[in-house]
Order: C-alpha cells, then structure tokens, then sequence
DNA sequence: TAATACTTGACTAAATTACTAGGTTATGCG
DNA sequence: CGCATAACCTAGTAATTTAGTCAAGTATTA
C-alpha cells in the first residue's frame, strides 16, 4: 500500500464522480475544472480506474463516466490500490528467503502491518466520504451564517 | 502521510533497534547487516529519527544507537512521518483558496481521510510490534516443528 | 593517541510523479 | 452523412523522490 498524492487525486476525481454522477455520465473535462486536475492525467488514471471496473465509460456526446458500483460498495483501498500499480516487490519475493538463510520477520512484519492499513483504508467507502462531505459543507453553512472569520475550523465527525 | 519503502526501512531498523538495544547500543553497521539496508542509507534515515528524538546515539567505541524514549511510546506513525519529510504542501497550503474562489472541499475531506490515517499508524507503538514479532516467532517454531515445507503460511494474530 | 563509530554533505542513478502533446476510436445529433 | 464530442491510447518530459555511494569530518573511549 503505497499513499501518496498520486492516490489523492484517484480518490478526489471518484469523489467528485460520486457526487456528480447521479443524473448521467461525468465528463473528465468537467471533473478536471472542478477538481483543478490535469485533464490528460486524469485520463490516466481513469485509464486504470476502468480496467480495474471501479467506473464505467460512455464515449460519444453525453457520454462520461460512471461509477462501476454502487458508491458504498467502492472503498478507499482499492481507488488507491487501482492507481499505484501494486508494486510490492519486497526484496524476497514472498519466497522468504531473503534474509542470510533465515525468512525475514521484519518482511512478514511489514506486510502484516500493510494489511492493517489495507483493511482499514477498505472500511471507507466512497459512500462514507460523500456522507461526511455533505456533514461538513452544512456545518460550514451554518458557520459561514453566524460568523464571517476565514479561520481553518475543524467541524469534523472524528468517527468514518 | 507518505507511504513508501523509505518508511518501511525506517520502521524495519527501528524495530530492529527495539529488539536489539536491551543491554546497551547498536551499532547501524550490525542493523545494516542484520536487515540488509545499505549503511549509509540508515545513516541518513537514522539522522533524521535522531533529530525527531525518536533514536539516541552514543559515539566512540561501544557506542551505537538506543531509542530516544520506550518502544511502548513511539509510534510507527512518528517513524514514518520522521523521514519522509512530511510534505503536505496541499495546493492550497492550508488556506482554503485552492479552488476558484471556494474552499475545496476535497482538501478538507483529504486531510480528515490523512488525520485517520495518522491516528490509526499512531495507535501502533514499536512495542506493539516486537510483541507480535515475538509471537509471531513463537508460531513459525511450533509450525516448523511440525511439518518442514517452505510454504508461507500466514498465522498471524489480525488486532494489533 | 589510535581506533571506533557517529556526523555531515555532496553527489548520483533509477524510479516515480505529474503533466503535455497528439493522435485514434466510438457515438449521438442535426 | 458528417461533424462535434467524448473517451481512449501512446510517447515523451521535467521535476521530484528514492535509494544509495563516496569522502571527508568529529566525538569518544580504551
């Protein structure tokens, strides 16, 4: 599980996706504007995006993409999962023996810890993010209401 | 949050230092041959712990590295963030005016997703890990006792 | 004082990231 | 039909990061 901003932009192009997809397909020029993302690299990563059937493409006028699944049933993990290539090369190639003879607990130890994040990341579902998206855009609301600071407020619910 | 092989090393010579700095300092040279990462490259990742005070070092001869506090106190999420210079340089540098006038809401929504992240990596302590490795060693004992294939069997305890 | 071992900085090859450019297919509509 | 629209594909590229080397230091202790 590699994070970096790579799997930023995969996970803010699908989030957009799931909140502007509802009546047709989006299209990666509208996203790119919204989400600020270079359109051709969006192309990219909605190229891997696609082949692992996170989205769907309608081509042609009116055409877009789709979500592959339902919102809820695409989790984090693998949006990111779908754009890093999944290079987990560890030395040993899971064979073990890639220590002095002896199997290398620190690879093992590695790897465990990575399925920790892995299943963790694959507990949030897009769904959750666009649930916490629209709890945070009403909070800002109310807050923009009663006060007129640009300060950074954290109205967060702490628990996804 | 970065995640990459930089902070595996990291977490892997740290865990090695854990295990191995009971009855006075280890030397990088013996961490370096014990888990195979190039000297000179821990001495980099190890400069940067040692500025976060994750490591002490002791120079002259017998001397080496100790943890800068008990392992049940540092977090994997300090050692990574230790070395991968945490660039969270967000388009927006955390003003909110990275969109066309409006906050994106997608930094925030990133930056909560990362906050998650951070704390769940802060939950495990390096303690946590050697107590896992130890089990986990004791388990590999008791399989190769009993059968003698090179298979990788998984027995891993899944709650850390 | 000599050996040991950490410290620092500069430097490099390879990989990855983020992005551009330019083309090709497919599709709907007038 | 033909044209605009959109996805799709390929190649290249500058900037950055990674992973590592090399070569000098400096501090400590036997």
């Amino acid at each position: 599980m590699r994070l970096t901003t790579r799997g930023r932009y995969a996970v803010t192009a699908m989030l957009d996706l799931a909140v502007n997809s509802a009546n047709g397909p989006a299209r990666l020029a509208a996203i790119s504007e919204r989400q600020d993302i270079s359109l051709s690299y969006l192309e990219q990563l909605f190229g891997q995006l696609r082949r692992q059937g996170l989205v769907r493409s309608q081509r042609g006028p009116g055409g877009g993409y789709l979500l592959g699944r339902e919102a809820a049933a695409i989790s984090i993990a693998e949006v990111i999962a779908a754009v890093n290539e999944d290079t987990d090369a560890t030395r040993c190639g899971g064979a073990g023996d890639c220590h002095h003879g002896g199997t290398c607990i620190t690879h093992h130890l590695w790897m465990d810890l990575s399925d920790q994040i892995r299943s963790f990341l694959g507990d949030i579902s897009l769904a959750n993010l666009v649930e916490r998206q629209e709890v945070q855009a009403i909070a800002r609301q109310q807050l923009t209401a009663s006060q007129s600071s640009g300060d950074e407020n954290r109205i967060v619910a702490s628990n996804v």
